[in-house]
DNA sequence: CTGTTAGCGCGTTCAA
DNA sequence: TTGAACGCGCTAACAG
């Protein structure tokens, strides 16, 4: 391995010349310049980043972690999409990311995972689908030792920025289009989680809707779980004109439940997955842009690693109709 | 920051004998790491792995490279089974990941990315599908600068070795499988891109079972592409008995179509993606662990790391049928 | 069994 | 404008 020392000899200067030229220092001749940069070259020499870091102290390092355990395989589009946006943004930043399924770290305490953070001069976090059970990143995120972005949870301090649509207006602007293609009185809404931070901005937003529209509103909770929505479509869809989901699993659970049934009810979901497209319906959704959230996310957190405060930022939403013809390639 | 030196001084010995007692060296007397120990404890000392690094100058760094660019966001599933197989045994075997897209290297030599690597302490690389074009992986991989892993990719050398099923083998099981539940004598074929590593090996499979069975084999070239395959079945599947795909996606296609299309014909997959299960009809695929081929990738690449000779890896597969209800949740 | 010493590769004073 | 010297936090001989 071909170290500063060798390029300092080689360009008959000293080792903290070629480290000015490259880090850019300003106080350099052209003349020195050229010379190491020509070392630099013909060596082939390539910095070592871990012992710049170690040196500088400097070290931008953050962890994302992602919650791959309350959802079922169908939705790792949604993850995939948050890791491209989450990397390529890091990279353009500079930023080393670690990726982190929640599922390593089951069974460790704040503390433990604080002490791993640490060690692995991780100094920032991003966590996608923080649930009011997780205590554990609850209390990580109030302890401010990391710089922490929260994706769709409600919750900021000093060293917490939260980053995430409004769920409200989106819930209602989605509710609306359907209602508007289809006129109705009465509307079945599957709710999410009964704890879930999202769960209730969702259901703020329709039942605001169903207020302005003097609609009769059946809220049931469907625990973000495909088959629960499923189920209650079956007890209770007949009844209603419309079917609207606080995701898009329960949706496409909805929708199935439907089609057994042998009627029509208009669908809308939420997340605005591909899989939406594959089964069989036209559905409305929410377009979150996942990959645009994540990227401002990282953002987000680095901001906060400079000695930012945490703060609150709403991504832009837009509705869309998912047909199969548009996601096939 | 707490160092190893204040731990040494707190606890009254040398820096070395701390050093000793946290990576478990035989030589000390229980007295002493006990004492150390204590003072660990006390001080809430977490070594810092950047030092430490530098100054063993072993850091096992891996990056995995991923390829969305030639997929659906539908099979992300496939990738998320990879990462989370992946970073699960990095853990275990302490190994640093990178997460890197190839669409992050686009446009870079070969020559680039090497020097990339090689500032990151990157030693090792594992590379989920490769195709023939790329040709700067290519590069990369026979330039054996790094400890390579290729996923089904039938090519070794010194320092690469690959790992997956045996393709040939396993196109030939599930269309055995297919064919036994509906006896056929005209199988229309869906193969991949002409110019793929995988495509051949599961023609030969399929070419083996029509000999074997004597059936009339008709081979279009689907390219992967959902829309090909749907495409090419609109056009041959009204004269066949089966239709057998060398991926899901197509498969999927493939069904789409005949449902369009109003006739029945058995249609089988691969590659076991849960979207399968949303079809509406049940179909073949192979049951392809990506979280267990993932994983011996990254052992794989360890091996390779401390000095191993590349080697190819054949991993086991199964034959499932795919219905909705195993899958809804 | 323990402490001393010499680096790892680099950034950063501070003289010259 | 340049370079010698020191230190980042840690590991690894070697000496005691």
């Amino acid at each position: 391995m071909v170290s500063i020392k060798d390029v300092a000899k080689h360009a008959g200067v000293a080792i903290s010349t070629v480290s000015k030229v490259l880090n850019g220092y300003p106080n350099i001749s052209e003349e020195t310049r050229r010379k190491v940069s020509q070392a630099i070259e013909e060596l082939n020499y390539i910095p070592n980043s871990i012992a710049s870091a170690l040196s500088s102290k400097q070290f931008d390092r953050i962890a994302l972690l992602i919650d791959p355990k309350r959802q079922t395989q169908a939705i790792d589009q949604i993850f995939m999409q948050y890791l491209t946006g989450a990397l390529d943004k890091a990279k353009e930043l500079n930023i080393e990311v670690i990726t982190v399924f929640i599922s390593m770290l089951a069974g460790q305490s704040c503390a433990e995972i604080t002490r791993y953070f640490l060690s692995q001069s991780i100094s920032g976090v991003v966590i996608y689908g923080m649930s009011r059970e997780d205590k554990v990143l609850q209390e990580l995120v109030q302890s401010r030792q990391f710089s922490c972005v929260v994706i769709d949870v409600p919750y900021t301090n000093s060293r917490t920025t939260s980053v995430g649509v409004d769920h409200r207006k989106a819930q209602y602007d989605v509710a609306k289009k359907t209602i508007a293609d289809d006129p109705c009185r009465k509307l079945l809404y599957i709710a999410g989680r009964k704890d879930g931070y999202v769960t209730d901005l969702r259901l703020e937003g329709i039942r605001k809707l169903a207020e302005e529209e003097k609609l009769h509103l059946v809220v049931k909770h469907g625990e973000f779980s495909e088959r629960t929505a499923r189920n209650i479509t079956f007890e209770y869809a007949a009844d209603a004109d419309v079917v609207v989901c606080a995701s898009d699993l329960m949706a496409i659970g909805a929708m199935n439940a439907l089609i057994d049934m042998d009627i029509f009810r208009p669908v809308c979901g939420f997340d605005g997955i591909t899989l939406m497209g594959y089964v069989g319906k036209q559905m409305n959704t929410v377009r979150q842009d996942f990959y645009a959230i994540s990227s401002r996310a990282v953002e987000e957190v680095k901001l906060l690693m400079d000695g930012g405060e945490g703060k609150e930022v709403i991504m832009p939403h837009s509705i869309v109709k998912m047909y199969y013809k548009d996601i096939i390639v």
